[in-house]
DNA sequence: GCTATTTTGTTTAGCGGCTGCACAAAGTCA
DNA sequence: TGACTTTGTGCAGCCGCTAAACAAAATAGC
């Protein structure tokens, strides 16, 4: 098998994994080379088990229909975790984003990290082994900031570990100890999210993607440029909830009052909506069911709605004047207030802005039902996207 | 002369622009290649009239000295022109960052763009016949958000240009005008600082480079990313001059209030050190001249400099838990704030990041007289920075 | 001052990736 | 059924880069 240069092969597969690329004469196009190279990029990553070629069929257009190109269906999987305040998560993920299979369970976090990723990663090695595919790499995804190149976790607000721990060295250790000696990474939950939206969600051809969400307690931020996540100079970007929406707010486990994260998320929207979480639930679900429509008609939900959505449309106007981002994605609460006052929300964006309406920016739910995990799962997977050759060796 | 593939040809030019390639061995090992491939590379760039080889002179080391790449004194430059509230500049720059020849003259900006910009092309054009060498492309740094890919003045609040003019296609025309046919741009001016500290100031080998700048009027805010501007999606990022620092403060024009632009610019500071600036002179002259040390011991001066240095520490402090940069430059009056008050700027900056002051980034003053022009000049000559091959045609 | 060593520049042969072209294959349209 | 259009494949060739051998220019040691 010829070694492909200049990243030809990685690009290849970069647009069959993101859907641009569904047949053989479309890869061409958008290689923006001779069919004949596209035939060797194509038979070299069959020859690595990655994609089969199909049988063309269309209708209506003329000339030789293109051969369809398919990801392999026993093709390689990426081992993706995810840690939050109210559980955890495993799945398998393969090519295009497709969650191959997938386990979850409502538990506490330690406050020790090995002991909260050591059964993230028995549930991996146990799916792994089932599966009898083959692992490209693993991350997991976690409610924290995390330095680059290190993997440390930096004052994790929602999990008791402490700041600095090397919890990627933690989870690759852990792994290893289970026979699977892979690339190992650990990602902030939101970037992940960020990160599988951009490439399987409602982020697709962004450019300039900005995701901003409230999981399950706390605000994260996070950026996707020309298809990579921007983690800045040490990891540390995109501290949106510390973007801070009312100086007089209440205060915040970093020193200061009313940032983003506790303005906007579910257990602020809790007391402003005059509920008391029940402690038996995660807070997230609790406060998304009371935004659904039977509870719309309580005054105090819709007061509630009304503060929340003001502050978080202060919170993007800051981060879209800096950013400019072509799109913006809400996830967790965040989602759920968009739909419950899209009009007020981008109101209130546009009124922030310096160049008014005019320079709107369209503002969108998330798509994805599991995006922390496939999220991470891009991750893993991006060595080989980069470089499908690395699976030869 | 042999097409180089792949950017060498442009990656090696950069290099020695930079003056990170000083020798031929020095540019053969960061390009990575072999001597002999450098070899050719150099031979291209030579027949391109841009570098000469020179005679290597070394002492101390064994071995054979490599040949020293100097920038050809007699090859084509860039035409910079800049635009401000208080006046003009033109000059001529070539590879390396040298200013060639410069022009400057003080005088009230016209409403109409087109009167705006036409003394600065004939200024240039005559600059250029002169010097009798080649142009490689224009470019004018102005005091407005410029939207790309069109050009256009986006709500400049201080000349009194429409917003929406397209003062790129203004600009090329009256060089047009002038026989002078080449790429012209317009840039926001502190995005030109930033490019220009990054290639040949104080932001050198910065990955991640933060400039904020109070230049004449307002505050505007540059990030540099791997070398290249980050201009967002449609060119209006980094509006720095419009983050909230005090949501009680004064008016901004953008109809907030308590923007950096108001309160932390040349006007602000004469306002809070309790003088009235006089109409004969640019506010920023005269508010650094206060801030100059024979004026240290008013009191007034004294609160004003700690007013400020407060604010700008918030709207810093704001920008770099988005940014995440490896390092920070302060431009125009911010660069004399912080030499007036470097611990309680960089004190403030902490106290705010959530990551305390472990993960304090370095802020330093912007170290080049010119850069506006400097950093116009940079966006002139990019395209022969990206394919030096492009002058052969 | 001579030689040995080190580092640099140049020449040459050769490989590998990609293009361009010719031709075959597989569909639609009249 | 035949003309047309588009797609896949085989083959010759170019071009950029490498590897290796050799020549050049300095220092280091005797």
């Amino acid at each position: 098998m010829a070694e492909r240069g200049s990243g030809l092969l990685g690009a290849a597969l970069t647009l069959i994994h993101t859907g641009r690329a569904p047949t053989r004469s479309a890869l061409t196009a958008a290689l923006g080379v001779t069919r004949a190279t596209a035939g060797a990029v194509i038979a070299d990553l069959r020859d690595l088990g990655l994609i089969q070629v199909g049988a063309g069929s269309r209708g209506g257009a003329q000339g030789r229909p293109s051969h369809r190109l398919v990801i392999d269906p026993e093709g390689p999987v990426a081992l993706a975790g995810q840690v939050h305040p109210d559980g955890f998560a495993v799945a398998l993920v393969g090519l295009g984003g497709q969650v191959v299979a997938r386990t979850s369970w409502a538990a506490p976090v330690p406050d020790d990290p090995a002991h909260a990723l050591a059964p993230v990663a028995g549930a991996a090695a146990e799916l792994l082994r089932r599966s009898g595919r083959r692992c490209v790499g693993a991350a997991c995804a976690v409610p924290s900031a995390v330095t680059e190149p290190e993997g440390a976790a930096v004052s994790p607000l929602y999990v008791g570990w402490p700041t600095g721990a090397k919890i990627r060295d933690t989870f690759a250790g852990l792994l290893a100890d289970r026979q699977i000696s892979v690339p190992s990474r650990v990602v902030n939950d939101v970037n992940a999210v960020a990160l599988a939206e951009h490439r399987h969600g409602a982020g697709r051809n962004a450019e300039y993607l900005l995701v901003v969400s409230a999981e399950h307690r706390g605000v994260g931020g996070a950026l996707v440029l020309h298809g990579a996540l921007y983690t800045g100079s040490s990891g540390l970007s995109m501290e949106a909830g510390h973007v801070s929406v009312d100086p007089g707010g209440r205060p915040c486990p970093c020193g200061n009052r009313g940032c983003l994260n506790v303005e906007t998320d579910a257990a602020r929207f809790m007391a402003a909506a005059g509920r008391v979480p029940r402690p038996d639930s995660p807070v997230l679900d609790q406060a998304t069911a009371i935004l659904s429509a039977e509870h719309r008609s309580d005054p105090r939900v819709a007061e509630a709605v009304a503060l929340l959505v003001q502050r978080l449309g202060l919170g993007l106007a800051g981060l879209i004047n800096v950013v400019n981002p072509d799109r913006v994605l809400l996830g967790g609460l965040h989602k759920y207030l968009l739909q419950a006052a899209p009009g007020q929300l981008r109101e209130t964006v546009a009124l922030r802005s310096p160049w008014g309406r005019g320079a709107a920016v369209p503002i969108h739910p998330c798509a994805l039902d599991h995006g922390g995990l496939i999220g991470a799962a891009e991750l893993a997977w991006q060595p080989v996207l980069d470089n499908p050759g690395l699976l030869a060796r």
